[in-house]
RNA sequence: GCGAUCGUAGCUCAGUUGGUUAGAGCGCCGGUUUGUGGUACCGGAGGUCGCGGGUUCAAACCCCGUCGAUCGCCCCA
């Protein structure tokens, strides 16, 4: 009809949302890591999705572009800056510090929920996106690193993404990176002049950029620029093999990649991205935002948030991401019985009939209104596994006697859509359970031919 | 913040070198047909052609601006 004079508000920039095959597939996502998580004994936490802007402020430390750029942050009422959370480690970390969660340590904890970043919207990036994320904290062992990237491998097979390697690099510890850092700088002012523009500020801001650039000016000088294994102490070499054997010894996949690296200084030892193969269907599926899973050691994280120094490892995954990998889930999930009502004025009987099998389990279409033939078709759009077309008594039923008539009861006739032994499964399921709590009658000769009355009313 | 492409019915899109009442398919609603049935046919509702300026006798089409979308760059905790 006639436009309302009011306008309608759009949605925010960079949100979405999202229905049909694509929700299904979140939820997938979502339900998937829940069952795999508790597999591995991670135990699920709440977070607030807002903090004050110090907590991430804080543990982002000096990278100016993020804090400044990337956040969405604000003032309340009282003037304090709060952010919507930007990742998942730095809230976790503060719980850790002010509720005292040492006592568990180590502890494994897993959440999932919005993010938020205030970037430009693009193919699988969002203002406010889903993450599914989990950490330990409070174990310094190799073995930590292991669990974790052994579920992260876990959840991304039951998720049926093919495609995806793990990309695996360490970043020693503080002293080995930062010698390998100085002598990256080094090697890399030395021919400034030829790095694209962008490097040769990543030079001053934030030099281990350079090396996962993808200028081809610069590949060639991060191809020959310094490896960190050779600047690797003994402690933080030993972690790695300790890292690497314990994949091999859980059958994870892992590849080195000496380029992957973290901007942030809080990082240490253990850090990886699960990439899409080159070439592969889950690459192009998520254009140039490839990163499907990733996370690291954040040794140095807490310190930075005033608490004493602790251990952690943590990883996190962008639902949206994986959702768009997980191939195309049925929107219209088939239903295991549609009701027809093929006289109208029966359609609100069916209510009943509907919530006696809903609780008994099975999962009912039932339509609100409309003709025979529109629900018919509403039942063939919901895939039901079967219909039960219900309609009143007539003196046509000749398989009936007439007396039975007297009450008016319903006949019910199934039609199964789908193929033995199921479609007899799903019929019996129904007569028993309407059976219980109606006068049930399938009719001689005919399985499928049900008559139906009330149960006498209680007092 | 920068760049490219795009913006016509609920959805997917046509709209020829600017030229009269703006179209199709799908979906939706109604009717006929069918009558154990998601068919076929007929009809209907629904669009200030993102918005605002400009050029022109005339603009969905050309120009400028603006808003929005998509993809990429930067950034990527």
């Amino acid at each position: 009809m006639s436009k309302s004079s009011q306008k309608t508000p759009q949605a925010i920039r960079g949100t979405q949302d999202i229905f049909g095959p694509d929700a299904e597939a979140f939820a997938f996502v979502v339900e998937t890591f829940e069952r795999v998580r508790k597999l591995y004994r991670f135990r699920r936490v709440e977070m607030p999705v807002f903090e004050k802007t110090e907590v991430f402020a804080r543990s982002i430390g000096e990278t100016t572009d993020i804090v400044s750029k990337e956040m969405y942050s604000f003032e309340d009422r009282g003037g304090d800056s709060l952010t919507l959370r930007p990742e998942f480690t730095a809230g976790i970390a503060r719980a850790f510090l002010t509720n005292g969660w040492q006592q568990h340590a180590p502890v494994k904890l897993a959440t999932h929920g919005p993010i938020f970043r205030y970037e430009r919207p693009q193919k699988g990036r969002y203002r406010q996106f889903h993450q599914i994320d989990a950490e330990i904290v409070g174990a310094a062992e190799p073995q930590a690193d292991v669990e974790l990237l052994a579920m992260a491998d876990q959840l991304l097979k039951e998720l049926g993404i093919e495609g995806v390697t793990l990309h695996l690099n360490t970043l020693g510890d503080a002293d080995t990176r930062e010698a390998w850092r100085g002598a990256l700088v080094e090697h890399f002012r030395a021919v400034k002049d030829e790095l694209s523009e962008e490097s040769q500020e990543r030079l001053e801001k934030n030099p281990l950029r350079i090396l996962d650039s993808k200028d081809r000016k610069d590949r060639k000088f991060v191809a020959d620029a310094p490896k960190i294994d050779e600047f690797l102490s003994d402690e933080a070499r030993a972690f790695f093999d300790a890292v690497t054997s314990g994949l091999d010894a859980a059958g994870v996949k892992w590849q080195r990649a000496e380029s992957l690296v973290r901007g942030l200084d809080y990082y240490r030892h253990t850090a990886f991205e699960f990439i899409p193969d080159e070439g592969s269907d889950a690459a192009s599926k998520l254009g140039s935002q490839s990163t499907v899973l990733g996370g690291g050691r954040y040794d140095g994280l807490m310190e930075s948030l005033g608490g004493a120094a602790t251990p952690a490892v943590g990883w996190a995954a962008g639902i949206e991401r994986l959702a768009m990998l997980v191939g195309s889930p049925t929107d219209e999930f088939p239903a295991e019985v549609g009701f027809i009502a093929d006289d109208r004025e029966i359609t609100p009987e069916l209510i009943s009939l509907a919530a006696i099998l809903r609780r008994d389990g099975m999962n009912i279409h039932c339509p609100y209104s409309g003709k025979p033939k529109a629900q018919f078709a509403a039942a063939k759009s919901a895939n039901c596994e079967a219909r039960i077309v219900a309609r009143r008594w007539s003196k046509n039923d000749v398989l009936t006697e007439k007396e039975l008539a007297e009450d008016d009861p319903l006949i019910l006739e199934f039609r199964p859509d789908t193929v033995e032994p199921r479609a007899t499964e799903i019929r019996d399921k129904v007569w028993s359970s309407l059976s219980a709590n109606f006068d049930l009658n399938v009719l001689a000769g005919d399985d499928d031919t049900a008559m139906l009355r009330p149960l006498k009313k209680p007092q």
